[in-house]
DNA sequence: AACCCGCCCAACCGCGTGCCA
DNA sequence: TTGGCACGCGGTTGGGCGGGT
């Protein structure tokens, strides 16, 4: 389709507009509306193209543009509604009153990629990095979180932690996911069973683990109780039936348990309101893994509020996503294991 | 004070698509 | 059905600005 010649022309303005400029389209748009944009300079005695002035008047001097720093409560929705639309810089804008796609983009790119970025989330896919050069730099990762530890910085080095963590963890299901997609899978193989039999073949962190003991142990805080009975211990039994997820009988199941588990925080999580009350289905994911779902599921990992309340303000924003999901409101919380533990010294992810 | 460098964001570029003759 | 026009959208650019050296 041939494209527009609107701004072929030479002799046409570019750069920047002078106020005297932005006066002129200002007053004929109020007199008159915008009408054919390609006529509208012309009109208004502009020497612009009409797509110069198209973009002048959307992203700049529009009456009802809200101009100014993104609250947090903006940024959560960018971020949630990033998950969902992707790119869609427009309809991500339409749900945000006053604020322009361009602005969108430009937060999204300068701020908000870089923030998911350096909390190991990849700004695209939304899940913990698992790329190889983040492997890979997995062990000055930790070194960090030791020294941040040892200069008394518990924000950084807690979120370290947390975001090792993930990422061991997500390793470890996208392991066990090529593992499972390789074999086939019996009816009724259950996914703790497989969780549970599989090798961790990250090996930046396994080292980082320590003995194998130490990596059953981890294992232990991820999966919770023994396969047989996950309904009735640590996994708590709303959690499979509130957010409709059963344990899967093929590939393409476990494949959206996965995902899911990356939105919901994973297996042993459930999600509760402010009162600590466990939320309904038909608050959360309507059934089957309706990707629909997603539009209101904060795409954010699972992070332990003790962590959260350590952190400081400028860094939990991204969580507070959740607001009033609470994650992990049940006594057991496999963070909090996790953390504490490592703390405690019997998982080295720091040493004290 | 001068220079450098990285960040931010307004504006541009070019493609895709819908509409209409 | 086809081709041209207009518009919208997403990616990219480059100038201004502030902080660091």
């Amino acid at each position: 389709m041939a494209r527009s010649p609107c701004c072929d022309d030479s002799g046409l303005k570019k750069g920047p507009w002078t106020p005297e400029e932005d006066q002129k389209l200002i007053e004929y748009i109020q007199k008159h509306g915008h009408g054919s944009w390609r006529a509208l300079p012309r009109l208004a005695g502009l020497n612009r193209c009409g797509k110069s002035c198209r973009l002048r008047w959307t992203n700049y001097l529009r009456p009802d543009i809200r101009r100014g720093k993104f609250s947090d409560e903006e940024e959560q929705i960018i971020i949630n509604l990033h998950s969902v639309l992707g790119n869609k810089w427009s309809a991500i804008a339409n749900q945000l009153p006053g604020r322009t796609d361009n602005e969108i983009k430009n937060y999204w790119n300068t701020h908000i990629r870089k923030k998911l970025l350096q909390m190991g989330i990849d700004p695209v896919t939304h899940r913990p990095r698992t790329d190889l050069n983040l492997l890979a730099n997995l062990p000055q990762f930790l070194a960090v979180a030791n020294l941040n530890n040892l200069m008394g910085s518990w924000d950084n080095s807690l979120r370290l932690q947390a975001e090792a963590a993930q990422l061991a963890r997500s390793q470890l299901f996208q392991n066990l996911l090529q593992a499972n997609m390789n074999t086939p899978t019996p009816p009724n193989s259950n996914p703790f069973n497989l969780l549970r039999s599989a090798s961790f073949q990250g090996q930046n962190f396994a080292e980082h683990a320590g003995s194998n003991a130490q990596l059953e142990g981890l294992l232990s805080n991820l999966l919770g109780p023994g396969p047989d009975d996950h309904h009735t211990h640590h996994m708590p039994s709303t959690t499979s039936t509130n957010l409709g997820i059963q344990e899967p009988s093929n590939v393409n199941d476990y494949n959206q348990i996965l995902d899911s588990s990356v939105y919901l925080g994973g297996f042993g999580s459930t999600l509760c309101d402010s009162n600590g009350s466990s939320i309904s289905d038909q608050n959360l994911i309507s059934s089957s893994y309706d990707i629909s779902a997603l539009d209101i599921i904060p795409p954010l990992v699972s992070v332990d509020p003790k962590m959260e309340a350590k952190s400081t303000p400028s860094t939990s924003t991204t969580f507070d996503a959740w607001g009033e999901l609470n994650l992990d409101c049940e006594p057991t919380n496999y963070w909090g294991d996790m953390i504490d533990q490592s703390s405690s010294g019997a998982w080295p992810l720091i040493s004290s």
